[in-house]
DNA sequence: AACTGAGAACTACAGCTGTAAATCTACGCC
DNA sequence: GGCGTAGATTTACAGCTGTAGTTCTCAGTT
């Protein structure tokens, strides 16, 4: 029962790569996020409690081992509804159609795009055809 | 020549008040946005300094009065542009399809907007259709 | 039982936002 | 020419993120 989130970029890349997986590590998460970040492992570490003090994941220890495993406790669609409602409610003052409007009169999608968009509109209309 | 901006709630209603006036003092501002958030007026000052050393706003001092009045450096276009393309690439890895079909899919559109958005579909097409 | 090493926890700090009190400054008035 | 005051500037501080060094703890090894 998450309320609202706005995750930065850093806690959405660590929460992607426990998404991927489904539960992780700090050695895990910093594997997959040190190449492209050159994060020390105690960043991660730090990052992870926070987002659990946050209740953004939860942590259990297996039996055998006390190396935490970490699991999301949101799961991503959650996260893009909440962060999208967000931007739509500070950017266009709520408006769902002005955010899409501005999506299809800027310059970052194709008339191939559009076509997809046509497509995408016409499954859903007639898969839930409750216009009532 | 704005690069990225991430605005908070708070600069952007105080960027608001300024696209909405298209000039604006500290007092403006405040008189706009102290009944919805008791704000004190230094506060305002302080935001709207930091704006402009962020090159976000610039001000000026009209020549009989030494009250400065602050206009904005960037449109709201410009702001909307950066800061949808900057979620659409932390949330959906860049893929403004993939934010339309989270916003189609989701339960924030009623049948009314999906045939409002066919409609603005229609006329984008119609428009521009260099589908070439 | 003492020792070591891996991983967790604690501490630290800069830079940012939100918030505002305290102080400076210069213009117009007596 | 001194003075009040409106407005600007400076200073302050808590809470957050990003970042990471330092320290603690416990489980297994001689």
């Amino acid at each position: 029962m998450p309320g609202r989130h706005q995750l930065t970029e850093l806690q959405l890349a660590i929460l992607r790569v426990i998404w991927d997986r489904s539960e992780a590590t700090v050695q895990d998460v910093w594997e997959a996020l040190h190449a492209e970040r050159g994060l020390a492992q105690t960043t991660v570490a730090t990052m992870l409690s926070r987002l659990e003090r946050h209740g953004v994941v939860t942590r259990r220890a297996p039996p055998q081992s006390r190396q935490y495993h970490y699991r999301a406790a949101v799961t991503e669609r959650e996260v893009q509804h909440s962060m999208v409602g967000e931007l739509t409610e500070r950017l266009f003052d709520g408006d769902v159609i002005a955010l899409v409007q501005h999506l299809l009169t800027g310059e970052d999608v194709s008339p191939g795009d559009i076509a997809k968009i046509r497509d995408m509109i016409e499954r859903v209309e007639t898969n839930a055809p409750e216009t009532k």
